[in-house]
DNA sequence: CGGTTGTTTGACGAAAATCAAATTGAGTGG
DNA sequence: CCACTCAATTTGATTTTCGTCAAACAACCG
């Protein structure tokens, strides 16, 4: 972890774009900016809350452990995203670790500052109440899912969630490199059991694997798996 | 649902204890308090959101279909307590369905004077944000449990659950009564199982079963059941 | 008294976790 | 460039858990 010189600018984050002027310079003074490595954990769970986290640039997994080996991947974040977010509440420490997937960029805002600035700034603690609301919905579909679904289900819901967080490139594979691992992780899953899903889905010509770069080539029919098992 | 001539004013309710003095007169204009009977539904999934309820007083179920016959229960509300909540977002129908356990008053506003007085009252919105920020720790840890523990584990999580949010008498049974499918419902299971769960637990003197009132005998065993599930 | 509804129990099978082993692959140092 | 090691991937076999089905039983009610 080291200082990034670059400041944020990132139009989609909602810390810069719905600022009032006025928070502007206030901003630059308090906020840090820092580079994390691929695989470098950015904060673990039970460690104190220091702030709160905008993504500059790279990409982020929440996830929480469970046991030795076993893990859930709570949610993925990219650029102009947000995390550590549940910081901003009662709890004193971290209930989930992040990490980052690639080399991430973020800009750190520590939570006096945040929490002084949302009492100044209704807009951005109504976007940022909008966030949460969407974040707890997102949740509740995910719970529901893990309880009634079957894993072929829950590893279809899972890929076009990925879908929805890092998008496609122009020959459907999602822009962001996974381990199966994670894919089961965030699957709620096994790895062995997440493996075989993947070929079957691959026989069923609706995902392609290339190493570690996972193609959607069909997300009707992942979306089909998801209907069917919601009858 | 009948129009209620009590007027709200339960202490612990946000809504009431933290709106500013000179926005008390509007909000007595513009609630309506109306009861519901036991069983009834107060709002189903897919309707449209037209606002935001706060229990006076009674307890209420908020769940979510599955196939015909499956729901899986999201979380239980009593006096005091929120619902209806994630209408607050860009949602413009509830993603699930609100049931009244046992005859219910609630207060209600509409979306849009809630709106406009989080606009104008940023201590009602702090605490809403805080409200929200809980209520995802809470989603994001039992999604964890869904996933990852066996239904055992689960049926303890959902009963010390049910403790937290409804309290016990002075004979150790729950301020609530709840089916055995809300039961199931609550622990992601089906019927049978929860059944048989039950009574496991019943005979290592954990749990006790009166009809459909439940007392937890030993809540530590509970938490050991917890704690074994997650090594 | 039949009929309906909810509870309780048993038996079975499907899904998925676990265990174990084989195969591949990617460095690493000689 | 070639063994060698270590980790990740892949596959098969086994076991557990839990959901499903069905039947027995109790309870309630017109």
């Amino acid at each position: 972890m080291k200082k990034s010189k670059d400041l944020c600018d990132v139009k989609s984050c909602f810390l810069c774009s719905l600022c009032v002027k006025e928070w502007l310079p206030a901003v630059e003074i308090h906020k840090k900016n820092l580079d994390y490595k691929k695989g470098e954990l950015i904060f673990g769970e039970g460690d104190e809350v220091k702030g709160i986290y905008f993504i500059y640039k790279g990409k982020v997994k929440v996830h929480q452990k469970w046991g030795d080996d076993k893990e859930l991947i709570i949610r993925f974040a990219t650029s102009g995203g947000i995390f550590g977010h549940r910081g901003i509440g009662k709890e004193k420490n971290y209930p989930v670790s992040a990490t980052a997937l690639e080399p991430t960029t973020v800009c750190f805002i520590e939570k006096e500052f945040f929490l002084s600035s949302l009492k100044v700034n209704p807009t951005l603690m109504f976007e940022l109440m909008m966030f949460y609301s969407n974040e707890l919905q997102e949740s509740e579909k995910r719970m529901k899912d893990l309880a009634h679904m079957s894993v072929k289900g829950r590893v279809a819901s899972c890929l076009l969630s990925l879908k929805n967080t890092f998008g496609l490139d122009e020959e459907n594979f999602l822009d962001v490199t996974l381990s199966r691992q994670d894919i089961a992780s965030f699957s709620g899953t096994t790895y062995e059991t997440a493996f075989r899903v993947m070929n079957e889905l691959v026989t069923e010509n609706s995902v392609k694997v290339i190493g570690k770069k996972i193609a959607l080539l069909n997300t009707e029919h992942l979306q089909n798996v998801i209907e069917r098992e919601s009858k």
